[in-house]
DNA sequence: AAATTATCGCACTGATCGTTGCGTTAGGCT
DNA sequence: AGCCTAACGCAACGATCAGTGCGATAATTT
């Protein structure tokens, strides 16, 4: 337990981790993976590469914080009134966000970095849809379960990010809502 | 145009292939996908770094190729008289073959390796549900098209392999085919 | 069996990575 | 404003990667 350690993350430590973030968004989008290491990243960012190698420790552990920080945020759900509605105008936003080619580039390189690469890209995708599917409980109608929904919306639409050379439409993602909101199969 | 070079693909040449494949799958399961090098690779498969440098240039484009070989085959689709049988039972083998943490890895390794990574684990799939679909169509049967079957079925069972960390379920990835029988939701 | 030459291995070299000790800078507290 | 010390940068070093020229091995053809 090192609970008396007073770290220092304003200032000068705030800067270097913005500017190693965005140097590793902007490597993983320009260049072949084989080329994101600590002291191209550290070069990018104008730091030393052992201030990189003590913050992060490795390529591994430093996208995994990349991707925590790039894919989550405030949660922004969109209320129109309606699920359907909710579910459709949050699916054009999550398209749209996958078919950003750098967006992409860092999701696969945090895929590759490890076991827990996958759930860093999407852990707040996740809870933005629970919040979607609790205001419509919230407003008394029935909703899918998030497990349901996760799988026949964010399915198909990751699937198509990384297993395809082709990004999906918003259009397409839209109608996905269709087929989650007429499932009446059994969910396992 | 070098029509007038003879490879010569057999005896050594082809020991040494299924060595470095080998070497590749072994390494990517066991160890971070940091140390998966050209060297490491090498002296796991007992070759000179050399030879693999000359055969296969990199990180990338090796696993690449392993990806392509062992994510593909012959095609040994299931007949089991229905389109939902013959659906169920493929599912059901597909998600044993993607619980497989050996596999796993692989998948994650050649996702991070570049843009048409993820293509190069699923492009055999696709050619098998295919096959399905085109059996059912033969047999005079109703089947659903082939990228709708893809999104609706591969797409929820390559985001529980590679997004979260709880591996699906043979039983689960088979209810995904009721799923996709009573969709009726316009395919765009 | 012999010839041709693709493929592999060895030795070598330059480049890069990754880590450490220690001094400098500056964040946060009093 | 001054103090304490976390965080950063620098220099150095060992380890490893990546690539090349050339000889050795062996796949394939004749």
């Amino acid at each position: 337990m090192v609970e008396d350690v007073h770290v220092r993350p304003g200032g000068r430590s705030a800067r270097v981790r913005a500017s190693v973030h965005r140097a590793v968004e902007e490597l993983v989008g320009a260049e072949s993976a084989d080329t994101l290491t600590i002291p191209a990243v550290a070069a990018r960012a104008g730091v030393h590469p052992t201030t990189v190698y003590r913050r992060w420790g490795s390529v591994s552990q430093l996208l995994a914080d990349v991707a925590t920080s790039r894919f989550s945020g405030d949660v922004v759900v969109p209320d129109t009134g309606s699920l359907a509605g909710d579910l459709e105008r949050w699916m054009g936003d999550v398209a749209t966000d996958l078919a950003d080619p750098d967006v992409l580039a860092l999701m696969r390189a945090t895929i590759g970095s490890g076991p827990e690469g996958g759930c860093a890209c999407t852990v707040d995708r996740h809870e933005q849809l629970g919040a979607i599917i609790e205001r419509e409980r919230a407003r008394g109608g029935a909703a899918p379960d998030v497990e349901r929904a996760v799988d026949l919306l964010l399915g198909p639409l990751y699937y198509r990010a990384v297993f395809s050379s082709r990004p999906a439409s918003s259009q397409w993602a839209r109608g996905l809502v269709a087929s989650l909101l007429a499932d009446r199969a059994p969910s396992l």
